[in-house]
DNA sequence: AAAGTTCGTTTTAAGCTTGAACCAAATTCG
DNA sequence: CGAATTTGGTTCAAGCTTAAAACGAACTTT
């Protein structure tokens, strides 16, 4: 069985093996910044990857971020947030409030103490990722955005 | 203080932004490819997508790999990879054989059990990416290869 | 207003992941 | 050779993450 494979099957097999290719390097591309960037907030601020990321989506927040709300823009579950911002808040870096008119929800803000510590965070993250980048021509980190944004928008089309 | 900021500061100041935009894009990207395929390949086959990329490692060696050469290979710690076999190896997907020459090393290979259910995972797998990949133009998945492979050289070099 | 549904959150169990300390085999080199 | 270093693995503690079940508050529909 299976001796006859037509021309189509055989170009669609081998966009299949492209595509596959294609997303191993995407995925080695995010993993390789990610473990840079794990390691030097650890070294140099004893912090956690996603801990920065939660404070990251909060100061751009600065009324606060309901955790569901949260939840959505890191792409994380429920209860992940929920641990999160217990360890933040036990941290001194996080407060929880309770919401003004949803008696359900709670609103998490970051505190003085925890804009302080994220905007020295911020800066060096800053630097790290452009140096990260800087062998990239900027021509090509604009098609590059480009390209990822098409790639967005069919992964949701999906 | 602070007060004078010249052409050049404020030019790399707004190109820190972009490449900061673009990293959260990659990542973006990344993670809802991720989890789509994470909790397909729970769904479909119940299995969790470590272990599937584990398998797929040691599918393209037949030979077997260390564990070291698999922690390499997935970029991952030696102390996950350990836990990661054991648990395979309890589901009877992979086995284990000491290194015919170097005594500190063990060779860990798919079952023929292991090597069955991985070819399924994987065709099932292939056609996913495909389909998430299904709306970037060929053309542009080329280019989207290409700079990828910038970024990796980037990268690797800072 | 009661019933049913949705929504925001928490809880739990299982598994993943890192980083650091540690052990033993192999290699380097004085 | 023998000491020092490197390399391959393991172990452990802490923390991250998911999926699924549960709960109460808010909303919808009669």
């Amino acid at each position: 069985m299976n001796a006859v494979i037509d021309r189509e099957t055989l170009m669609a097999e081998g966009a299949h093996k492209d595509d596959l290719r294609l997303w191993l390097r995407l995925l080695t591309c995010t993993t390789l910044i990610e473990t840079t960037i794990r390691s030097r907030l650890r070294e140099r601020f004893g912090v956690t990857l996603p801990r920065f990321d939660l404070m990251a989506q909060l100061q751009k927040i600065p009324a606060g971020l309901t955790l569901g709300e949260l939840s959505r823009r890191l792409m994380v579950t429920n209860g992940n947030v929920t641990g999160l911002v217990e360890r933040l808040v036990a941290a001194g870096e996080v407060e929880r409030a309770p919401h003004p008119t949803d008696g359900r929800a709670t609103i998490v803000r970051l505190t003085a103490a925890g804009r302080a510590s994220f905007a020295a965070m911020a800066r060096a993250h800053e630097g790290w990722v452009a140096a990260l980048f800087a062998d990239v021509p900027p021509a090509d980190r604009a098609v590059l955005m480009e390209m990822l944004g098409r790639l967005k928008r069919s992964v949701r089309a999906a």
